[in-house]
DNA sequence: CCATCTGATGTCACAGCGTGCAATCAGGTA
DNA sequence: TACCTGATTGCACGCTGTGACATCAGATGG
């Protein structure tokens, strides 16, 4: 039998879900929210840097599955496969317990609703590719493919994300993301316009490559 | 003549960079800040939303001519050479100007120093890439497309312009953005490891179309 | 059974951020 | 001279986040 009621974290984080949907996140005061968890803003801070910063609190745990992905790709694997490979176990995780899906729909819908959360969301994405781009030069990939193959890979990720978020049709979170994927590389060959190679005579950074893919 | 000493927002901007770098962004209070541009606090806030937000003055600027230029890249030009090339001129007036560049450094660098500050640069990133994307669709390109061409076109600027900020040789900005581009082709082709088809049998979302490009 | 230690929680005071509202103040206008 | 205008200021206030210290229930141990 515990001294206090147990588990102040996951009170905390409970009550900052359903006053900041509820109150809204900028009507709600911290005291409010701590009281809410029967305890005192003090003991809030103790767990917590920020107002923001309790909707965050898996963050790390996600960074290192995403490291561990990347590096438990099968050799010979490019860097971008990698990436998409480390991914898709956090959309299945989504797709497979809807409990889940939810919680990440309610914590989206907030995201998406107060720029300070947005902020903060940018930011751990950030951090994300940043630690993504380290475990792919671990993986012997150097420097401007790493951090290109990680920021791609992610920004793919992110769109499909969004587009399940915003699907009517409620398909998977794996589908769209898959979607996404296949969509980065065909914005990238160049056919996204279908355009019939109508630049002037200069030769643009990507329309070398495209030249060589034209049987697309 | 005025009534009061001109350029108030100026002289708060000057304020800003000179302060947040040497006491630090952190080590200053806004009081101190406007005292310095011989202004009170009351005032900083009815320019500034933020202590932040000084720094970030430029930012609609910035995003209204990256959406000119999306439109006015020539028809028939693929998403993400659009994209490109209305980049292009952003990192030429940094290379043509060399004062520009010291500021863009300065300012880089104390981006990079503190996080509330990346915060919400990330967040202007953001926010560029969405109008980029909406420009794009204005040119008819469909939507996962045209957020997926925004979100590479931009990661890549941004990965070249760390790469120019962190260059010994001092090379372009130009130039490290077009190597990004190129990096971010080479990534999607999937041709950043060398790899020899060791996938195991099953065929990756990239897997296809790297097939048909096997000539690279 | 009492003393002590431990670790989570609470109290208090405080600096700084950001805002609403009303006052000032210099110059232009009638 | 009286009035209007618009930039700036003063003031009071609520909220965020922090540092230093007190509290309190139980575990430990003699």
């Amino acid at each position: 039998m515990a001294r206090w009621e147990p588990d102040a974290v996951g009170r905390l984080q409970a009550a900052a879900v359903e006053l900041y949907r509820e109150p809204g996140y900028d009507k709600v005061t911290v005291a409010e929210l701590a009281a809410r968890a029967s305890l005192t803003p003090r003991t809030f801070f103790r767990y917590f840097s920020d107002k923001r910063e309790v909707l965050f609190f898996g963050a790390e745990k996600l960074e290192t599955l995403v490291e561990e992905g990347v590096l438990a790709a099968p050799g010979g694997t490019s860097a971008l496969e990698a990436v998409a490979a480390a991914l898709a176990p956090i959309a299945r995780r989504s797709d497979e317990d809807p409990v889940i899906a939810d919680y990440v729909r309610q914590r989206h819908d907030l995201i998406r609703t107060y720029a300070e959360l947005r902020e903060r969301e940018l930011a751990k994405h950030a951090s994300l590719a940043a630690a993504t781009a380290a475990a792919l030069r671990r993986r012997g990939v150097s420097e401007p493919e790493a951090s290109l193959a990680a920021e791609a890979g992610l920004a793919a990720f992110t769109v499909g994300f969004e587009r399940w978020a915003d699907d009517p049709r409620r398909r998977k979170m794996g589908h769209h993301v898959r979607e996404a994927m296949r969509g980065l590389e065909a914005v990238v060959l160049g056919s996204a316009v279908l355009e019939e190679a109508a630049t002037g005579g200069r030769t643009s950074p990507v329309e070398s490559s495209r030249k060589a893919c034209r049987k697309r």
